[in-house]
DNA sequence: GTGGTCTAGACCACA
DNA sequence: GTGGTCTAGACCACG
């Protein structure tokens, strides 16, 4: 768990870090139990105010994600993940060689990420919803 | 082009309007020359002010991508598209594919946005960047 | 709506603050649709520094009973009134009698306050919970 | 005299504790000469550190309601009785037929706790406070 | 003028 | 040493 902040985009930092947090309980870098960066490491890797970390976790707290207990630190509660640790290596290989191509044909990483969301939307409408 | 405003996520409204002109250009549903929604269509399909629909267009501007001609409208002065047409079809075409896979694993589409993340953070450090 | 913080009993103020707010739509005082002092005003009637108030209505709004609207003030979502406003008169009544008279016996607020607590926990016991 | 902590509500554990002694001696649960519960007891009815609990009866101590003696434990020094016990059971016995009604009438205990409040404060005005 | 974000720094509650 | 509360004040987003 490696926090990062970039403050050139007007996204305020403490959705980036609780953002990040959640990505890695989607991903299972972090599970149930585990208790995330004290506020004071998460400043020091991210650059920003303790304030602004605590808000971040508070808000991670207010959704049922994480805990916070006085004095020992903040602790996952819930997972995200929704797929098998298998088929998600499975999938993840699959995506990184999609991605080989669409930077070998000069795609850069916002145009995936554009790509992505347009074509998720997509299948939303052709899905059932 | 079509916006829609999500005010409950902490980002911007006038972030989130900027970003989805500059998604359009990257997936070349918008081309040099083509003119933005006006205003007041903008704000009927988001619900935002007028005066936030201007702030993008102006942030836009000031980053080059349109142009404001004064009583005729917002204008595409630049493009962002990164890839050949055909080549992004076919790139699209796999992705989509490999999105199909991803739904029927049970994973959502948070989950498949943060999997391109670590992919594309990933293949940072293997290639060349 | 007035506020008041006691700065002397170790509550927080912002905890105070969301309980005044709670009070007044369970008796009816504020009903859905109602602004809430500004940030401001409720500065002004506290004493308390805006982002407290702001923290004490974040708190409300996860809570699903204000709403805040960019540029316009918070407004109250929902009721917590459980009563018919006529039968909440007759038992205030009825309780204003019972303070007189507890008054007069020598009780004070804070006795008044505890009796009423262990009254309402003995009856849990006698009631179905 | 059993100790109970709620740790959401944002209200310092010594406090809840300070207070819950502070009731059982106005309700004449606990008089002059009683032993409080040792500190093991409450930490293991309530859950929290025993630095906490020790701050607690601190407190209580510093108010002049209790008394610590070395090796023997913590006793009870005053009293906050304010009324007459037989007249106390009449209080009581009315005000238990009011929540009766009230809850009756749909009214929870939080609701009862907010008009009893309300009462209170509009007879200091009343009164002659 | 409304609410919201962030900072720097003091002090508190808790283990 | 952990998270939490509060302050004062700057600046931003929005209507």
């Amino acid at each position: 768990m490696q926090f990062r902040v970039d403050r050139t985009g007007g996204i305020p930092a403490y959705v980036q870090l609780a953002g990040q947090v959640r990505e890695a309980l989607r991903l299972g870098w972090l599970k149930p139990g585990d208790r995330l960066p004290t506020v004071r490491d998460a400043v020091a890797a991210s650059g920003v105010n303790p304030n602004t970390v605590l808000k971040a976790y508070r808000q991670l707290e207010f959704e049922g994600l994480v805990e916070a207990r006085q004095g020992a630190g903040t602790f996952v509660k819930a997972s995200l993940r929704s797929v098998d640790p298998e088929v998600m290596t499975d999938l993840r290989d699959h995506l990184a060689h999609w991605v080989l191509r669409a930077r070998e044909a000069g795609m850069n990483d916002e145009g995936a990420r554009a790509l992505l969301g347009a074509v998720l939307d997509d299948k939303d409408t052709e899905g059932e919803r």
